[in-house]
DNA sequence: CTGAAAGCGCTTACAG
DNA sequence: CTGAAAGCGCTTACAG
């Protein structure tokens, strides 16, 4: 069923049938309504692929999640906490706006082709982009396809550096130094003065912002950053499980622990508790994220909430407002992190 | 940038640009070679709706979550832990064959014509379908309209009454049944002769399955089926919550529970907490899917595995296979369970 | 208000 | 082996 056929069936021209499908004005009330009997009728729908090659919109939106040096199987989206939200929300906003969203997960730089070619196919109107490095080059590549653009979790600084024409683009930020700070000073609150950290992946925008804001907040207070007490991370379970394990192992242990992430600070608790050091007795540990496990875990974890509902939703608008956009022009918006308090901080022993 | 543009550059025909791009064999190497080469200096990509409507394949697979009569905002799909994992398998075994996926949930019967139109509009090559329920109709819809089309977890039997051509259709489904069983005579095994369940939707093919299971088994062992022991269920967690602790409250429980799925098993362990009976001191407990939150609860929950990654691995290379066949032909599959014990069952105290 | 026609960018018989 | 041409199913100036 073509639109030619129901062009016929309705007895008007291709053009009216067009016409009526796009909501034109200039189709009096009684063709229209001739027209849609008949496409009701018979069920047509117009082929998505002639009505994009003619000029249409995809009415389809891209969702590319980056997690390149993840070792094979290491941990796919779907064990990833910080992924799987967000793509479970973009899904879920995306459709609410009756958007399509096309995914494609990108664990190694052949894959990254994949989400080029999605834009050069055109397949989609705009795209979002998660769990972007500290990456310019590739960030350039994708701006450079002129097509809208929101980027999860990026250092806006290098991009302004950078000579772009970035009218559609768009970044998505969370306030990462602000509520690490206010977690940091909640452990000084508690009276700890040795807190140590798992640090994330240095070459995401948010595992910096963390750690700088730990380090500064250490410094600010006159506390001492301890060298031994500065775990090397990368936001995963397996190497924060091995490295708490060596902490626990070394004997000599912070009196409290902020953790870059919840799925890390989990991780940490379980390696601390085979060790039969107990969260909060012997370690106050703090997170950050605020996974869906970390209310279920025992002790409950502490952490700094990242508004990923929020972040989600604002990206997915974002990239809509883009492609509608008469003159789009670059914005930013940075979401405000909350501490969620539990159970696994105790006041510091004096 | 379009094949014209490589054609004159290269020196050839479009017609010889489009057999180099869909690797034919009846061209030279050197003329080969010359096109690449162009390809490759431009960053060609062909546009994916001309190809699509020249009769190509999109390399698409849909991806619909259906899950109606959930309330609005209650059960997202990513809080949803037998969708979340499904639909991060699909994307990870789709994408690493080279396919995109398209993603739409279906949370009421207006989203639910996103997905006719998703076909209709050739947006895919094929689709799986999850969370269908005794929904025969809307199944007939689906594969009228001979795309290929996977469905997991449904009724064959009923598919099988149907006057439906069901050539380009395959089920994928879990050996619910026999795993039921596992657990009900594992907890038999244990002693235990008054063993209550928690239902799940019963208008889906695993609910009715782990309910008739649980039944039939109770029975083969000559064990009482009683009635206040068996509590209605939807496989969320709210409803169990409400209804273990409306158990709790009742004060006679029975010595074991079998829930239909883990997320219910979970809330029920919280339920029972809270009214001070002590999973599995006072009541062994015994759940279903083997979901990720189970081994990290404590007491770690007994459940039974679902083959989520086998079943959502074969739903997409059975979509694949379909698509590429040339006489596409019905089938199913049904994977085995197996019981991972854990710490939430004891032996009867008789 | 409405139709005939050109065009979107490919693929694929067809003819040579 | 290769090109000219038709066709995929729409949309949209253009002309009336």
């Amino acid at each position: 069923m073509r639109s030619e056929d129901i062009a016929k069936l309705a007895g008007v021209s291709r053009s009216t049938v067009s016409r009526v499908i796009n909501n034109y004005s200039n189709v009096p009330e009684a063709t229209r309504a001739k027209v849609l009997r008949v496409i009701e009728q018979y069920q047509y729908e117009p082929n998505s692929f002639a009505r994009a090659l003619a000029g249409k919109r995809t009415d389809t939106i891209g969702l590319f999640a980056i997690s390149m040096n993840e070792k094979e199987n290491a941990s796919r989206i779907y064990q990833n906490s910080y992924f799987a939200p967000i793509v479970d929300l973009v899904i879920d906003t995306a459709n609410a706006r009756g958007f399509y969203v096309l995914i494609h997960t990108v664990y190694s730089p052949e894959d990254f082709q994949k989400i080029k070619q999605a834009f050069l196919q055109k397949r989609i109107d705009g795209g979002i982009l998660v769990g972007t490095q500290k990456d310019i080059e590739l960030v350039r590549e994708l701006v450079g396809q002129e097509a809208p653009l929101v980027i999860v979790d990026y250092d806006i600084a290098e991009i302004m550096a950078e000579r772009l024409n970035k009218n559609h683009l768009a970044v998505i930020n969370s306030m990462d130094y602000e509520g690490t700070v206010e977690a940091i000073e909640y452990l000084i609150g508690l009276g700890h003065r040795e807190i140590g950290i798992i640090k994330g992946r240095m070459n995401t925008f948010s595992g910096r912002e963390r750690y700088m804001a730990y380090e500064n907040t250490l410094k600010r207070h006159g506390l001492p950053l301890v060298e031994d007490f500065i775990l090397e991370g990368d936001f995963l379970k397996e190497t924060a499980y091995r490295e708490a394990a060596r902490l626990a192992s070394a004997g000599k242990l912070p009196s409290a622990l902020f953790s870059s992430n919840d799925d890390m600070a989990i991780s940490a608790m379980e390696a601390f508790a085979e060790h039969g050091i107990s969260v909060p007795d012997d370690i106050s540990l703090i997170g950050f994220d605020d996974i869906q496990l970390s209310a279920r875990v025992s002790p409950k974890l502490t952490s700094v909430k990242l508004p990923i509902d929020d972040m989600a939703k604002a990206a997915v608008e974002k990239v809509i407002g883009l492609c509608n956009a008469e003159a789009p022009a670059f914005s930013t918006e940075s979401f405000p992190t909350r501490l969620v308090i539990r159970d696994s901080c105790k006041p510091a022993r004096d």
